[in-house]
Parts: C-alpha cells; structure tokens; sequence
DNA sequence: ACCCGATGCCTTGCGTGACAAGGTATCGGG
DNA sequence: CCCGATACCTTGTCACGCAAGGCATCGGGT
C-alpha cells in the first residue's frame, strides 16, 4: 500500500511538475515554430511532439485554445485553405505584433533561465 | 489614454507572462537554496527576492503555502527557534528525501531548458 | 461491407501554482 | 506615538494545461 501509493505518487508527480514547470512554455515556442513558417493546428502539435524528446509535447486542449488567445491578441492570424482537399486546415501566420511580442518572450526566457543557472551554480554565496 | 492602456497592457501582460514562464521554478530555487543551508521564511524571501535581478522573486502568499506542501511531502523539516529574541524563526531544513526530488527537479528544468535552447537554435529544420 | 485509426478541428470542467489582500504580533526609530 | 520592518499565516481569484468528450473525413485492413 505504501509503496503503491510512493510509486504512483512518484509517477503523478513527475508528470506534475513537468508541467508546471514548462507552464508559459507553450507560447514560445508555438510561437517560435511559426516564426519561421506558417503551419496548421495538428501540424504543430507534430512538430512540438517530436522536439526535444517530446519535453515539449502540447496536448490538443492545450494549443487550440492557445491559438486562439494568441489570434485574440493579433499576435498571429489564421486562414481557412482547403488545398483542393476536403478537409481545410486551419492555416497560422505570426504577425509583426507577434514577431515583437515572440522577442519579449525570448528575453524572459533568456533571463529566467540565466537567473536559474546563477543561482544553480552560485549557490550558498548569497547572502541575506 | 490609449498610451496609458497599451503600456498598462503592456507591463501587465509582461508580469502575467514572466509569472507563466517562472512557474513552477520556484519549488526549484527554494529547495536549491535549502541544500545550501536552513533558512526561515522571511530570509529565503529576501535571499530569492536579490537574486537574478529580481527574476525569481517569490511573495508571502506563495512562499509560505509552498513551503508547508513541501513540509508536508516530507521535502523539508521545520522547527522553531527563538535564539533569545521574542518572535522567533522556523528553519527548514531539506531532507535526504528533498535532495532526491531537487536532483529531480534540476534534471527535469535541465531538459527543458535543452529543449528549448534546441527549438530556438534549429529552427525551421524541424520537418512535419 | 465494415470498422478503426489517423487526420483535423473544437469545447467543458477540473487541478494547480502564483498572487493580491487581508490578518496577527513584536520591535526600533523618528 | 505611530509607522515601517520583521515574521508568520490564510482566503479568494486568475490563468494555464489537460483529460475527456464531440464532430467529420479518409484510408487501409479483414
């Protein structure tokens, strides 16, 4: 019982916090994959799936909605095309508002993730 | 007005963001200072609050709930001590079972932050 | 003929961490 | 004498990620 509830602990856990911790992860790099070309909902959700061992893996409750908060804010803009196929996609382009807002996020990113790395590797000299 | 509103917009939208983006780190930047030494509260607030420039600034109302769920996970210990002085500090102190969840957490944010770092680097190689 | 998985889009409801805002209490300085 | 710093705590709200559901088309296997 204890270690059932220890393993399946662990397991719900890891997931968890892997989560939480690429939380406000979504966004740039959605956005990021669209900076350098346009793609369709289920086409990003492929591409984020088989980067970086799927560390980045988005779940399709988690980026339609995404898609469009980011189409709300003018950060991208979205054209139905049908390709001569009968099921249209659902086609994403990143704006220049979007472009802007992509560098701001890449910058917070940058400085948490130096901030980490400081604190990682500083650790125990700072002082209170 | 319309200034007022996209810069308030902005600077919201910059706090919501960074707020996003840090979450979940902030499990990982208590426990990594806890493995250094004890700590109480308040100093971990302010040793957290210099450090990367403010990045990684915790408030009260996340701190304190933080550290009692990872009291309650048995990740850290408190205990009481009033060194002589009238109000006294609780210390926390990481166990054997916080250093194995913090080696945890440093990998996991280690892999995001490869991750990331390989999204941004190889961008437009990654094919559908 | 039939079903099932993949493609492709969408939504509602729950869990969770961060935080604003409030509360309590002591101590020192202006 | 009051206010800010120290030092702890709690409740309610927000926003994101996701499970789980739904809808529709297409191709291949049996």
């Amino acid at each position: 019982m204890a270690e059932d509830t220890e393993e399946a602990q662990g397991s719900a856990t890891i997931a968890r916090l892997r989560r939480e911790l690429a939380r406000g992860t979504t966004e740039l790099a959605v956005l990021s994959v669209l900076s350098v070309r346009r793609r369709y909902g289920y086409e990003l959700l492929k591409v984020l799936g088989q980067a970086g061992e799927g560390v980045l893996e988005v779940k399709e409750g988690t980026l339609y909605p995404l898609l469009h908060r980011l189409e709300d804010s003018g950060h991208i803009v979205a054209t139905w095309e049908a390709e001569g196929r009968a099921r249209p996609r659902k086609y994403y382009v990143i704006t220049p508002d979007g472009r802007a807002y992509l560098a701001m996020l890449r910058t917070e990113w940058g400085g948490l993730v130096d901030a980490m790395r400081q604190l990682l590797d500083t650790l125990g000299e700072v002082q209170p």
